[in-house]
DNA sequence: CGAGGCCTTGACCGCGGTCAATGCCCGTGG
DNA sequence: CCACGGGCATTGACCGCGGTCAAGGCCTCG
């Protein structure tokens, strides 16, 4: 199975799909690569594309007066976009790779147009944002009932993958603390 | 135009579709009334059903140990559901209505049927779980960027209906903050 | 008129933010 | 091979915002 299968698969099942059907979404994708350090989404920007992850990782954030927040995280298999982007607005995040990476690139115009005739795709795209969707309620939810401490250990368990590859600096404002608070947070567990 | 069309008017445009396409979504509608303080959708349940709001006005926390965060309020041409129920999970929010209230009721489990099959219906679904998450970015942006009293303001600009029809106490954790700093923050704006 | 709901105000204090210094690791160049 | 510098994490000192607890005011409704 290639990448670009392996992609629409984590969306529908492939398996269900006739050829015809799998060629009208890849037609949508082709292949790019990034350097540790790229930004292909800017805050206040207009853009096309949103890519997936084969191989890399990419953080997202919001900046304002030199301060910057970061909204998530992406690895291998997830995708880099700005949902305002799609809906046609001006982006409010910056994306920024982590690493040097390999995507597959996605035409938002072009996959929106093909959704209106097209059910497979309409599904395929209404599952991504069913997904992001899913995982903002879970992030509004640990940010307004938990406690740092609370917010660091379900990273922990869950995501330990955030740990090992991103800088505790970008962490520190993704659990809605400053980087020294999350140092004492982390200092407390070695204990 | 009646209620059912107005409603799928909001995300569809219903000249551009034909009667029969109308129809197929109407199916899945009916209406209901509520009465102030019931709670048609409650934590850790499944329910089949969301509402739309004709007239009236509702909210949706979550709580633990007796504390209750607010997460969102409905009024008139707006959805009361739960995301979670719609993705086949218990719900992790209560939703209670603040006012007597007309609505139209929405079977989740036939019009996502449907969607598998109708485009109409599938875009229709689309577009309300868009403006669904628009919502919860920006709301994820003023609690992440904004002082207390920046996101206040905000809702006396943009929303200021919250203001007059919910209690401040139930506003108060909508905003992040206890219902003493809402009200002192209030106090200090009235100088 | 009394009770209860809701909002306000006051006193207190602790969590976590800011500022600043130090430590640690690693890549680079002399 | 060592020395230096930069990036990132840690630790300490300080302090103010906002939370908690408690009391008081002001409605509405029975």
């Amino acid at each position: 199975m290639n990448e670009l299968t392996q992609f629409i698969n984590r969306y529908l099942h492939t398996a269900q799909l006739d050829e015809r059907e799998i060629n009208t979404l890849t037609n949508y994708f082709s292949f790019t690569n990034f350097k540790k350090g790229d930004r292909p989404i800017r805050q206040t920007y207009h853009h096309d594309f949103a890519y997936y992850i084969i191989q890399g990782a990419a953080r997202s954030y919001y900046s304002k007066d030199h301060l910057e927040v970061n909204t998530w995280f992406a690895f291998e298999q997830e995708i880099v976009a700005s949902f305002q982007n799609y809906r046609g607005k001006a982006s409010m995040e910056t994306t920024e790779f982590l690493e040097d990476s390999q995507c597959i690139k996605i035409d938002l115009h072009k996959i929106a147009k093909q959704a209106e005739t097209s059910n497979v795709t309409n599904t395929f795209m209404r599952r991504i944002i069913e997904e992001y969707t899913e995982f903002l309620e879970e992030r509004l939810y640990r940010l307004q009932f938990s406690e740092g401490m609370e917010r660091y250990t379900y990273i922990l368990q869950n995501e330990p993958e955030l740990i090992q590859r991103v800088p505790l600096t970008f962490l520190a404002s993704y659990l809605g603390m400053s980087r020294e608070t999350l140092s004492r947070l982390r200092a407390r567990i070695a204990l």
